[in-house]
DNA sequence: TGACAATTAAAACAATTGTTTGAATTATGT
DNA sequence: ACATAATTCAAACAATTGTTTTAATTGTCA
């Protein structure tokens, strides 16, 4: 029977596979990755794969699983802003917060772009990954977007604004070559700079929707 | 020798080459797009790429090329805008262009996807696609929003705009499948729907920037 | 027509892929 | 300490990859 003595130790090598696909993954994509990258940055074996998750498909969905957990723990929705707080200030809590996934330095920066991989390259993991993830995070934002407009979330003009928002945000997530190439100095690299950033998307925002809950009869 | 007497039929094999791999390229991306589904799809034996184009990276490298030409060629950057027409009758013309592109439906939808896997995974043509197509779109979008600001195309205001304005257009290059999922009457169908959208971006980033304008000393 | 270049065709090549196998090793419970 | 389950390991497997090769076919000009 299996025991469970050490929680942490246990199932090192699996812990370390996943560390080692995440990267492998969102460098090279699924398709280019090979087995023999992941277990060898895993210091695994070359069956590892097969024996903890089956095949290198499952690793893959295990990954993206993985890696949506740990971003939430650490950077969650809304940082610091009471329930009660005016949209404005959620808007810029949520708008940082995202910001803050996008521009992950630690040892997690590979998430965001395994994310960025699924939206160009759909796999099986895609549904789980919008359903369990995207999707609330959406709501999130249509929640704070319908208060500041006054409009229910369920309301075009909301499901526009929303869109607005977000892309402005993961533009950098999607679009980095680019942008690091068209104008470098527009790419954070502290966190002040990502606030920096944070602050001008919310500023934008706001200024345009502002005039929109104006202009609306 | 080779003589040029039917420059319509002139490599007939080579221009179906390329458009047989900017459709395979554009659903499964490089690495994963197979020689043998390429010839296959342009009825072409399996060694025509090897005779044509030398390799298979040549060949993406052309596609991207060829794909760059097509698609500007059909959509220029303003579309009926006279130069002395009003910076804001310009910017709905450029968004309106730019999402023409993107949700282009013709035989050269997949111009766009290709774009979109270029970002995420980065190949040597890269380098080339950013200067001789992104930065012209780029700059022409700064002058125009450099004119409705009033400040100079080099102002760290005028970028961080035209990549808000820009993000909110390719938004739905990069995430159309989350969209799709999650909001799909957001996903225009038609002219008119892209002309709604269009007409969206256009007023939420006026308004935006007009207030820009006025607040900045 | 006949010689020669251009193109197409089928087959085979070497390299790499994910996966499986079966033995060796380690850990665990009594 | 022993028996048993869990895990690791090296080797090999079958399938697929881009490319090359060599012959057949087509087209072109003298």
């Amino acid at each position: 029977m299996k025991v469970v003595p050490d929680p942490e130790n246990q199932d090192a090598t699996r812990n370390q596979l996943l560390e080692a696909a995440g990267e492998v993954f969102a460098e090279v994509g699924f398709r280019n990755a090979t087995v023999r990258a992941i277990c060898q940055r895993a210091g695994a074996n070359i069956a590892a794969i097969n024996y903890h998750f089956g095949d290198k498909e499952t690793l893959y969905i295990e990954v993206l699983r993985y890696a949506h957990g740990k971003a939430l723990e650490k950077h969650p929705l809304l940082l610091d802003v009471p329930e009660t707080a005016a949209p404005e200030k959620k808007l810029r809590a949520f708008i940082h917060s995202l910001l803050l996934r996008v521009f992950e330095k630690g040892s997690h920066s590979w998430h965001g772009r395994l994310m960025s991989r699924e939206m160009i390259e759909p796999t099986v993991a895609l549904d789980a990954l919008i359903e369990e993830r995207i999707r609330p995070t959406h709501t999130a934002l249509a929640t704070i977007i319908s208060e500041i407009l006054k409009r229910p979330a369920s309301d075009d003009c909301v499901i526009l604004c929303v869109s607005s928002v977000f892309s402005q945000c993961v533009f950098y997530n999607h679009c980095r070559p680019a942008v690091v190439k068209l104008f470098p100095k527009l790419v954070p690299h502290d966190a002040a700079s990502i606030e920096n950033l944070a602050a001008h998307i919310t500023k934008f925002s706001l200024a345009a929707m502002k005039d929109f809950s104006a202009n609306i009869k």
